[in-house]
DNA sequence: GAAATTTTGAGGTACGTAAATCAGAAATTG
DNA sequence: CAATTTCTGATTTACGTACCTCAAAATTTC
C-alpha cells in the first residue's frame, strides 16, 4: 500500500496537522520540523493522492483557449475538439472558456492575455503569431502565475511551459523527403505556398523543407515561399499565377491553410500532373487526396493537441511533470490509401 | 455544480441508501422504486464521480499483459512501455502483471488465459496469433467476466472488447501507396516478407498492400509473401535467396519483424538501389533509414497502445465508454527526415 | 523569569461515494 | 389477520486529503 499522510506523521514523529502544514506550504512550522517531515516523505516515498486532494479541495481547473476566428477549417476543427473537451469537463474537473481573435491580430491576443485574472484562470493555451509583443504578454502572464501552453505554433523565446504541436521543422523535412522521393530524381521546380512567415510553424516548415531539398534533392529548385495569410482566395490567385508564369513547376508544397484555394487552382491545371503535398486533413484536403489531386497530406491530430494541452496545464497546476512521450504530437502522413 | 447522490435521493424522494442500492445494482429494491431513482438520475443528469467512488472503494485495477518473449525488438519495446506504466501504477490505481510466452505458441497463451482467476484479474491485454483455440480461450475468459483487449494483432471473431493497434489493412495499403509512388511508374517486382500468416496483422498488411498495388500500380508485381516466423536469420536467408534468384526485384516490403536480417541481406546488394519499406521503428530500422537503406518505416506507437489498453480496460471495468478518437492508434510513417 | 510570540498537537468537518447495520414500513403469504 | 418476507430509511464509518479551531507546549523577547 502506498503511504498516506498518517504514515508520514508517524514516521516523522509529528502530528497530522504539522504534516499538512509542511505539505501545503502553510506557515508556522520550524525549519527543523519541516526537514523532519520532508525526510519522512523521502524515506517512505510518499506521493500525494491527487484525486483525494482534488475531492477535498473541490478543485476545478479554469482554463482558457485562445485561437483565431474565421473560416480556417483546421482552426474550426481545433475549436470542435475544445468543445468536445468541454463536454468532459465535469469528469475532468476543468472549466474551459474559448476566446477567439481575428487571425494574425497580435494586438487582440495581447489584449486578452493582459486582461486575464490569475485568480480566475490557472492555465491558458493559445495559437499565436510569433511576434515580440505576444511573447512579452505571455511572459507577463506567466509572471503573474498563470501557466501558458502554446498550441499548433510555438513562441520559442517565451516562458510558456509547453508547446502542444508537431515539430514543424521535421514536418517540413518530411514534406521535402516525400516530394523528393515522389519526383524520383526528375529535375524541376517546387512552389512553396505559406500563410505567414510571422507564424513560427510556417517558418519552421519552410526551413525544414529547404534543408532536405538542398541536401538530398538538389535537382529540385524552390520557388517562393509565397505568403497568402492563409486566405483561400489569395492562395488560388498566387498558385494560378505561379503555374502560368513558370512551366517548370512540377510540385507544390502548401505548408499553410487556404487549401480550398489550392484545390481550385489545381483544377485548372490537371494536365500538369503536379506532385502536391499539403497540410492538415480537412474535408477539402481529404477529397483532394481521394481524387488524386494531392499526393500526401501532413497532419497533426488537433484532438490530441487539445487533450495534451489540458493534461499539461492541469499537471503543472498540481506541480507535476507530464508523461513526455504521451505529450509528443506525432506528424501524421496521409496518402489516399490510409485516410481514416 | 454537478448533482450528487444526495441530490438524487432528494429528487427521487427516497433515502441515500436506496439510491446507493440502485446505483450499485444491489438487491432489495422494488422495480417501481428503481424506476423512480433512474428517472431522477436522468432528470438531473447525474454521473457518478469515479474518483470519489474509487477512493471510497479503495479500488485497484489488476491487469495482465500477455506478450511473446524472445529477441523481437518491437515486443521488447512494448514490454518496456508496460514497465513504464507499472511505475505509474500507484497514481493510476492499476496493478499490472506481465506474462510472456514463446512466440507463435498458441497453446501457451490458452494455458495462461484458462488459469486466470476472474476474482483476481479485471482485465487482460494480449498479443496473440489468430487461431481458433486462442479465440475460444478468450471467449471463455470473457464469459467468466474478465475484460479482454487485443494488442498489436487482433482476434477478429472473438469477444474481446477492444483492439489496441493500428488498422493493418490501411498500413498495408499505405506501404503500397508509398512503394508505388517511390517507384514512380517504373515496372518491377516487389518482394513481400512476412512473419506468419497466422498473425492477423500480417495477413491484413499483405492484403492491403496487394489491394493497392493491384488497383493503382499494376506495373508492380508481387513476389511472395515469404514467411519467416519473424526470425532475423530466416529473413536474411529468404531475402538473399530471392534477390539472387530474381534480378527483377526492385522493391521490398517487409511487413513483419526480423528487420536485422533484412538489413544484413540488403548490405550485400547495395548496388541494386532497392526501394524498401519496413515496419516498426527500432534501433536497427532507425539506422537503416539514416543510412538510406530503407526508404520508409511504418510504425505504431507501442507506448500509446499500452496506455490505450490500460484506459480501455479500466473504463470497461467501470462500465464506461472510452473516448474513441483518443484510442485510435495512428499509422506513423517515418522517413529519414522525420525520425524522432 | 514573566510575558509575548511562535510552533505544535488534538480534534473536528468536509469532499462524493461505498458499504454496512438495524429498525421500521410495506407488501406478500398462509 | 397474523406471520412472514421483502423493501426502505436513518445512521455510521471509511477512503485520503484539505482546512479549520482551540489549547498546549516550546521558544523567544524584554
Amino acid at each position: 500500500m502506498r503511504p498516506t499522510v498518517h504514515d508520514i506523521a508517524a514516521e516523522a514523529g509529528v502530528s497530522l496537522a504539522t504534516v499538512d502544514r509542511v505539505l501545503n506550504a502553510r506557515p508556522g512550522v520550524r525549519q527543523k520540523t519541516v526537514a523532519k517531515v520532508e525526510a519522512a516523505v523521502e524515506r517512505l516515498g510518499y506521493v500525494r493522492d491527487v484525486t483525494a486532494a482534488n475531492l477535498a479541495k473541490k478543485r476545478i481547473y479554469p482554463l482558457v483557449f485562445i485561437l483565431p476566428e474565421g473560416p480556417n477549417s483546421f482552426m474550426r476543427g481545433l475549436e470542435a475538439e475544445i468543445r468536445a473537451a468541454m463536454l468532459r469537463s465535469p469528469a475532468e474537473r476543468t472549466s474551459i472558456r474559448i476566446e477567439t481573435v481575428p487571425p494574425f491580430d497580435a494586438k487582440a491576443i495581447v489584449c486578452i492575455l493582459d486582461l486575464l485574472d490569475p485568480a480566475e484562470v490557472t492555465g491558458v493555451a493559445l495559437v499565436a503569431t510569433d511576434t515580440p509583443d505576444v511573447t512579452a504578454a505571455v511572459d507577463r502572464l506567466v509572471e503573474r502565475g498563470v501557466h501558458v501552453a502554446t498550441l499548433v505554433s510555438d513562441l520559442p523565446g517565451s516562458r510558456r511551459i509547453h508547446y502542444c504541436g508537431i515539430d514543424n521543422l521535421a514536418a517540413g523535412r518530411t514534406a521535402g523527403g516525400l516530394i523528393g522521393r515522389f519526383r524520383g530524381g526528375r529535375a524541376g521546380k517546387v512552389l512553396v505556398v505559406a500563410g505567414s512567415m510571422k507564424l513560427s510553424d510556417h517558418m519552421d516548415r519552410a526551413s525544414g523543407f529547404a534543408e532536405v531539398l538542398g541536401a538530398e534533392f538538389p535537382e529540385l529548385e524552390i520557388v517562393g515561399p509565397v505568403e497568402t495569410n492563409d486566405d483561400a482566395d489569395a492562395v488560388r490567385q498566387a498558385v494560378t499565377a505561379a503555374l502560368e508564369a513558370d512551366a517548370g513547376i512540377t510540385a507544390i508544397y502548401s505548408l499553410g491553410a487556404g487549401t480550398r484555394g489550392l484545390i481550385e487552382a489545381l483544377a485548372g491545371h490537371v494536365s500538369r500532373k503536379l506532385t502536391v503535398v499539403a497540410h492538415e486533413v480537412t474535408d477539402h484536403s481529404r477529397q483532394a487526396l481521394a481524387d488524386g489531386l494531392f499526393d500526401a497530406v501532413i497532419n497533426q491530430d488537433c484532438g490530441h493537441e487539445v487533450r495534451s494541452a489540458i493534461r499539461v496545464l492541469k499537471a503543472r497546476s498540481d506541480g507535476l511533470m507530464p508523461i513526455s512521450a504521451q505529450e509528443r504530437i506525432r506528424i501524421d502522413i496521409f496518402l489516399r490509401d490510409n485516410l481514416p
